[in-house]
DNA sequence: CTCAAAAATGTAACCGCTTACATTTGTTAA
DNA sequence: TTAACAAATGTAAGCGGTTACATTTTTGAG
């Protein structure tokens, strides 16, 4: 059988309580002999603390939940291994839910918190749920979300500077490249960071003077497949576009598929823009022109940051934090410089 | 403050066993009219069992626990995906460990078994570790464990059909395209699945009576960089073969960057063989030649043989399972094929 | 050496649910 | 009607820790 406090206890000749204080981590008032006997008997019966009982003692946990949108590609996995990496380092267990067929993001959550199954959350919303406020506004477990959001200010929430990034590329391509036809490949309509890309899209249009046409946005929905699609519209287009900003690369490695098919030679007939930065990226020919997310960094900024949170829960005046991500330009050979 | 049971019992004016047979899954022998008022009651104060104390009480976590190496790339993600969507519908929670820089397999796993943290664990070892043996043998929590490997042959065990997958390439390859001169890149040395890919590359040499020519055969990492360099080794032999065949589809992107800067066209100066079947080899020009992995199915059959395990720990006498997961051929375009 | 304060340890309730066993209530057959 | 048995419910002891509060021991100033 598995040893337990009290069989420490009673081969040390102490209570129960002497051992747990020996054993715990806060420094605890026990003299140095009497915990030195009581380690070095734990360490001889081979004692494990009984996570279980340790938990409904303490209403704590220490797990952190991670609930992610449906899961695909590079992307998430970067996210997990950030999180676990902090969690791992804090004491932290992880605990993941996805949203798939049978389960949404609601629902993920709210088995979390009703359970009080974990100590904290960790929460990425690519797009607006109904519930989803009603539930966060229910539980008080601290919370920090993923996203580019301002409906959730008052919790933690931690960013891509989406906007940052789809300027700079954009002005970059309007200003060193001297391109002005440009088009762009939104994601699904309520995604936030979508639609963070499509402002700083028309925003650097705009400070460049130059109009925005409406019929040169179409929305995609961030799959390859949408991507294909998306461009094989534009392509067909009377009027026709220079340039095509993907929100994301999938979709701009959808682009790549479809002007192939189509026989247009990238970036010859048609230049294309990504973003996110992903490993596929790297491999298209000629080279991806994109916008560097660091990804993992976006899972470790916010396990850092939920992991303050829980460790001055008593502490209530610590104001809501907004981190932002901020991203960074990669320059492919996907976009040609145009002579003015 | 949360209801407990106790505020349910008194509500209803039963004892708080009465409640909890009402309100637990097993058929409990409750009247029909008490447990209506109970289910009622329970529902007015929007009561939820506190897993916490449920856990204690029954010694089970309704979690399982999912090891894996190294994270990288969509493999794993795919693996996360079909784990958690079969674990959820049958009402487990996942906890997840990803080895790192700061922890490796082994400690994840004990970390998961000593604190009884959870019910069962899924474990994905790519290559022998020392104190494995020896963990596994001390603690038994069910687990399964996902990869080709027989010196676990006691325990469940959940494969990719390493063998056949490189078996029916290369021999398609010899058979079908005429070729004989087929080198190939392997994984680590000690990673099991590069280990049972290579007997299947070798199987098929040795069938169709080629000689294997051990200079031919090189050793990789699986990562994109170092099947550049193994390629440019391969490349750089006086005597090069025709067919270069990757252990897995990472490497076989390095062998197309590494060909490309020293000017190899594929597939006329070299051919190039994958193995996975990943998002990135379909955006690889030539189109890749590679084995299907079903990755999300090894997650889901992984899962359902643990949940199986756990519905049924008492009885002992079931055998271990052993479950191949078979793979298939993705032809592309990066072979060609010979007139001999 | 004495005594008050500080340090160390002990006692036992508690976290909220489950369950073996005891008791009460209901049902059925003679 | 009643004995015998089944069904429904109650009692209370866990599960294995933590911790408020009580008690004992140690320490050190006077």
């Amino acid at each position: 059988m598995k040893a337990t406090i009290y069989d420490i206890a009673n081969k040390a000749g102490v209570s129960t309580a002497t051992v747990s204080r020996a054993l715990g981590d806060k420094q605890e008032t026990v003299r140095p002999e009497t915990r030195d006997r009581i380690l070095q008997i734990s360490n001889q019966l081979n004692y494990r603390p009984n996570s279980l009982a340790k938990n409904l003692a303490k209403s704590t946990t220490s797990a952190i939940g991670l609930v992610l949108p449906e899961i695909q590609g590079d992307f998430y996995t970067e996210i997990v291994k950030g999180v676990d990496e902090i969690a791992f380092s804090g004491g932290y267990h992880l605990i993941v839910a996805s949203s798939h067929s049978r389960r949404n993001i609601v629902e993920s959550l709210l088995g979390f918190m009703r359970e009080s199954l974990v100590d904290g959350v960790i929460l990425m919303i690519p797009s607006m749920n109904g519930h989803l406020e009603e539930v966060l506004a229910n539980y008080k477990i601290p919370v920090v979300i993923i996203n580019d959001i301002h409906a959730f200010d008052k919790y933690d929430i931690v960013s891509i500077d989406n906007f940052q990034g789809a300027y700079s590329i954009i002005n970059y391509t309007i200003k060193s490249l001297n391109h002005s036809k440009i088009s762009m490949i939104t994601g699904p309509s309520g995604n936030y960071d979508s639609q963070m890309r499509k402002k700083g899209y028309t925003a650097a249009l705009k400070d460049a003077g130059i109009t925005i046409r409406k019929d040169w946005i179409i929305e995609g929905d961030f799959t390859i497949k949408g991507g294909e699609l998306a461009c094989s519209r534009i392509l067909s287009l009377k009027e026709k576009p220079d340039v095509i900003f993907a929100a994301n690369d999938n979709m701009a490695a959808g682009c790549y598929n479809a002007s192939e098919s189509l026989g247009f030679k990238i970036p010859e007939d048609i230049c294309i823009i990504g973003f996110d930065h992903i490993e596929l990226g790297n491999f298209l020919r000629p080279k991806l022109t994109t916008v560097h997310v660091p990804v993992s960094e976006i899972g470790k900024t916010s396990t850092k940051l939920l992991i303050k949170r829980l460790r001055n829960k008593d502490d209530k005046s610590i104001e809501p934090q907004h981190i932002k991500i901020s991203t960074g330009i990669i320059i492919g050979d996907s976009v040609s410089k145009l002579n003015n």
